[in-house]
DNA sequence: AACATTCGTTACGGTACGTAACGTAATTAA
DNA sequence: TTAATTACGTTACGTACCGTAACGAATGTT
């Protein structure tokens, strides 16, 4: 309980506002545009403020990212496995659709520029979302529901880059058909021992 | 042969010094870091001749890769399928490592903020490697060396878009293992109807 | 010789950065 | 109640880089 704090609290209030004009302006101006001057003025609170609670510019997105991704996509992994994957990759791409592919190209932008801010997006997210999608191999490893020798890893390297690549490049939609698809090309590698079965 | 101009023609050392300055500025300071001032300066050239042929940052770095990874990148298809992409993945990793990453950071990085450049890095760099492997899936297919099948697009989507999302976040190396291990995945994808041998 | 185009230099207005200084507001400790 | 502490918003500042304009000099064609 570290909550006896001397001198005046943090507004909460203001750090909503920051939360959601970034949001707000992330949408509608795209990853270009986004300012932190921008932020303090939509927002109504004072560039100080802004800077006194985030280092960065990067690190108010990766805020307004996590404080909703993690609670938007959530694993059911009541079914099949096939039926857990789908859902985990449908869930993610809805989330991206839903107004959360701005920011996650801005987020991984701005790693590209600042190597403090690239660790604290791959601890703070990349690492996070890797170990969900890791639990849901493992589960499925225990119950034997796929083969034993995968590279775990490697899997999720295809998995997260197929769908980081089509979000960054652009050249085809994040739809249903791209994470059925998905998930049945993952289906087919770690069954790709028939003489396992 | 569109060569007679009128007028003080180009001039082709001040392009190459702008090319070079911008290689070496990459690699010693990152993406970040990265000016059009600062390129101006160390090639000893003047800002609006900069401006004058290049729309955009972007587009310096984007003529810089593309005047050495064509030449870098080829494709050797005299041997058998998993040679010819194990080499090709080789290749492309090398050409990262090799002074080729912060390029490649930089322009993903940039066409997450600027629309129009988005598209140019498109066409002029990702459709052109799609289609250079690609055309080593085609052929495999002609002679019969890989079920038919096949997705190529999304087999497309997953080979580079694990390279670019082990770049991008850098969780784990691009080396020789990740290659073969890359090259080990694709083969079992691409020979997983064993009913057709 | 006349013309056209590019060259590098210098200078400018504009935007966003990140911080400092200030007086005010809110909370805790004496 | 008073003092101490911390956060607040406003304003102002110096810095960096942007992209363009203006200029005279250089280099080519006709």
């Amino acid at each position: 309980m570290t909550k006896a704090k001397i001198g005046r609290p943090r507004s909460e209030k203001s750090q909503e506002a920051v939360i959601k004009a970034t949001h707000d302006l992330l949408n509608e101006k795209g990853a270009g545009g986004l300012t932190v001057e921008a932020i303090a003025k939509r927002a109504k609170v004072g560039k100080p403020t802004i800077y006194r609670w985030w280092p960065t510019l990067a690190d108010i997105v990766l805020e307004t990212v996590l404080s909703q991704a993690d609670s938007t996509i959530t694993v059911l992994s009541s079914e099949s496995f096939q039926e857990t994957l789908r859902q985990f990759l449908r869930q993610s791409m809805d989330a991206i659709n839903d107004g959360g592919g701005a920011h996650l190209r801005f987020l991984m932008a701005q790693a590209q520029k600042d190597e403090d801010f690239q660790e604290r997006f791959r601890n703070n997210f990349t690492a996070k979302r890797r170990a969900t999608l890791k639990s849901v191999f493992l589960q499925a490893l225990e119950r034997g529901q796929i083969s034993p020798e995968q590279n775990l890893d490697m899997l999720l390297d295809l998995i997260f880059g197929a769908m980081w690549y089509r979000l960054l490049i652009g050249h085809a939609p994040m739809n249903e058909p791209f994470a059925d698809e998905l998930t049945d090309v993952v289906i087919r590698l770690v069954q790709a021992y028939p003489e396992l079965r």
